[in-house]
DNA sequence: ACAAAAGTTGACCAAAGTGTCAACTTTACA
DNA sequence: TGTAAAGTTGACACTTTGGTCAACTTTTGT
């Protein structure tokens, strides 16, 4: 019966699962002062003294949030690689965050919030390993450039219109919908923005006849 | 002396500006609901009672905020005009919302904020206004691609490229400088993105020979 | 079957924060 | 100069919220 234990989820397993979801939810909607963790509380089915039995402290469930969003902060950028041609990289890229945004906007709301206000749970550690992915993926792009696959472009500033671009439609919901004369967006919207956003940024980036 | 006195700021107008713009820096920093009425009474440099002589709540401050940062929401929509070549119109444009975004940062992050906590305080009066300049402006941009002065491109799309690239550096403020290796953005940062985003999108949409 | 460990929970407490108010001071006006 | 209006403010009331705890129940392991 160890064998079946060891499969199925031990409680502790599931609630600490069932609180940290409900807790990006709420904290996505609310932000870290407007969420009571009654409300994590009664969204994961608990009572609230239960939540503390699993986390030491509001905070405590923030920052494990925080962190697991850190951890899959960078895997889109793993299209950015010398194997490819850059306009496959870069769309294959674009498609990833967009679908990523798509599939996970509270996360994205909330790691956004997070980054407005100041980044204020974002540790040092964070802050570094962010830099250095980032260092990494520019360098490949500079030897696209050096190698005249790639227009003499700002390495950094391209990221930067490729993230601000595709996290966009996560994160600013409401205006991205009035923008796009929709009340919600739904799949072929992000479709038309890995179309538009692709066609006007490697036109832009690429050599003629790319 | 009334004329005098016409002259001079009456003290319910200076109190009121000066809490308002506490409010900014501190909302944009700390959320709606981080925000203590003792901190706006303490950086305005009035007693917290005080306060509430001049505002009914918490949340009239927020609403007169966000109102006034409506009004001026589509300042550097203005040179997206019929009248110019949307070359020079896009430039303009780009320069004019970086250049807003440097100068208010605070407001630009609240706003932010605001958005992707679900607008909350965004009425609907608010929304269709917003609604209805987009709308104006995708037309003039739809008039540019008929005639053959820009390639087809979603207008719609296009302006999202364009909000979310600009307001990204002072939005985003510490992922924009951890990801241009610098401590802190500084003017020559920010023309340097419309360099960037400038000659990247503009080779994206105009027909070549641009 | 029993004991230990893990999990649950209603009631509670202390601190924090919004907002109020009566009494006062300052300004404006006739 | 005197009065009315505007502005100021320390103390307070009330509500909310993060977090605790003792006592209980359930699960796990021998």
């Amino acid at each position: 019966m160890a064998k079946a234990r060891d499969q199925e989820e031990r409680i502790s397993e599931r609630n600490r699962r069932i609180i940290l979801k409900a807790g990006i939810e709420i904290f996505a909607r609310k932000g870290f002062d407007g969420t009571r963790i009654a409300e994590i509380a009664e969204a994961s089915g608990l009572p609230k003294a239960n939540v503390y039995y699993y986390f030491s402290s509001k905070e405590e469930i923030y920052r494990a949030i925080i962190e697991h969003l850190i951890t899959g902060w960078d895997n889109a950028l793993k299209f950015i690689s010398p194997e490819r041609e850059p306009a496959e990289a870069f769309r294959l890229y674009i498609k990833a965050k967009l679908d990523y945004a798509r599939k996970n906007g509270a996360e994205s709301r909330l790691f956004a919030s997070e980054i407005i206000q100041g980044a204020r749970f974002l540790t040092k550690k964070d802050r570094d390993h962010m830099r250095r992915v980032t260092d990494r993926h520019v360098t490949v792009v500079d030897g696209w450039i050096a190698s005249g696959k790639l227009l003499p472009v700002d390495a950094r500033h391209l990221f930067i219109m490729l993230w601000a671009s595709t996290q966009f439609y996560a994160e600013f919901e409401p205006v991205a919908a009035d923008g796009l004369g929709k009340s919600r967006l739904k799949v072929d919207d992000y479709e038309a923005a890995a179309t538009a956003i692709s066609e006007t940024i490697l036109r832009g980036i690429l050599p003629a006849a790319g």
